[in-house]
DNA sequence: TAGGTATCCTACTCACGGGTAAAGAGACGG
DNA sequence: CCGTCTCTTTACCCGTGAGTAGGATACCTA
């Protein structure tokens, strides 16, 4: 109970070395070391959380002391809000690019749904879906939920588009915007152990299976099992 | 920054009172206490997050102090733990209502589906979803992976027997149950605030996206918006 | 070379919260 | 009436980690 937040120090993992021994160069880029410092507090944050992760250790991956840290960010707090937004960022992203295109509403969120499960399975993952307004100042609290709610409701107009166009089954947009939201969103707590595929990959895996469904699509029609008994039936209305 | 994890003290809302100062029977129901500080410390996780909701604010919940806490419970991390495995119980059941339903595998995995959601929308919901491995010590880590992945395969498990029987359109078993268990978990995350919908109606609109899919099925045909530019297409397939 | 500025360090402060020691306060059996 | 067992309290310990003060170092400009 009193050691998990190890780390070997300085583990040898030559990720995204970091800008300040790494390069003799010293470049005064006051920008690039501060992205340095929200990327590997996005990296920590990802691997044990953020209050498992204390500003020393995101010091220690730099190689650098908690001080330097804070020349850079003016708070833990802010630095969850910097990962948050970069993350969020990918997302608006996605929308502003397939805002009027001459497709079909339903081929429009694909390609949003798309992009926003890369983005979850990105650095920034993590921080962009698990930021809880809990764990943040009332401020930063309102402000996030805003941008997520921009989203939400970004996805929630495709849908009635899409129904609107004959692209979309007709369905409750809000619910529906809060399953595949969820599915999403999920991407970022087991995307980690295993990165078999790319989140480009399973975002698109996702889309088939939201677009298509679990119901078989009339085809070769396969009538093995058909429902035998009614008092199944009973018994799984609850 | 300082005082968020506020609660107004003894906040008279009655909500099940706390067995202590309520009776005078003083019954020695020693379990029956320690369910109440087990329901109170889900209630508290769920409002506020585990990492910022302390024992004596679990106590205070309960109008007594945090040794009597202890008394009851030896750890925060087993509280935790406690609260997670009265959620995920309640998933376990519905597998075992399920298995051997004569009926087709999609049916027994929808009926699946509904207690999951309804599980996660319950007070338990937050902590059974949100129990993080690395809030906890190895051992337990590992006992609640294990728990999880049990739920895990026993959807694959239904998605294969339901692509076998017909009842499903074949798919990524494993993808296909990483995308349904995400879109309920993520539940836990905003059923909090609008609580017009009971966990129930929000499980059984799941279910029914999940099974039809976005894609609008074949009916009376509204080819109203059909793909119109080729660059379109192109610029979607990014 | 002197003064100024940007960057980074050593060495702290301090509150919070998990957890414990040990002492009451009843209840009950004998 | 006493010892004992159960339950709850008051009063503490102490590690951790956010955040800071103020001093070095280096680099740039005049």
């Amino acid at each position: 109970m009193a050691s998990r937040r190890s780390t070997p120090p300085a583990a040898g993992r030559p990720a995204p070395a970091s800008p300040w021994r790494a390069s003799r160069e010293r470049l005064r880029d006051r920008e690039v070391k501060r992205e340095a410092v929200i990327r590997t507090a996005a990296r920590e944050f990802n691997r044990k959380g953020y209050h498992n992760t204390s500003l020393d250790d995101i010091a220690a991956r730099l190689e650098v002391t908690k001080p330097t840290v804070y020349y850079y960010v003016t708070s833990k707090e802010q630095l969850l809000f910097e990962c948050f937004v970069a993350g969020v960022e990918q997302i608006r992203a996605a929308f502003r690019e397939v805002t009027g295109l001459p497709v079909p509403a339903r081929a429009r969120l694909s390609a949003v749904l798309r992009h926003y499960g890369e983005a979850v399975a990105s650095e920034f993952g993590w921080c962009m879906v698990r930021a809880e307004d809990q764990d943040l100042s009332p401020a930063m609290s309102r402000h996030i939920k805003q941008l997520k709610s921009e989203i939400d409701h970004g996805i929630r107009r495709l849908i009635r588009e899409g129904i609107q166009d004959g692209s979309i089954e007709p369905c409750d947009a809000k619910m529906t915007a809060f399953a595949l939201a969820g599915a999403l969103n999920w991407i970022a707590h087991w995307y980690r152990e295993d990165q078999s595929l790319t989140g480009a990959q399973i975002a698109e895996a996702f889309v088939a299976i939201f677009e298509g469904g679990l119901r078989p699509r009339r085809g070769p029609a396969r009538p093995s099992a058909r429902p035998r008994l009614r008092r199944a039936r009973a018994s799984l209305a609850r």
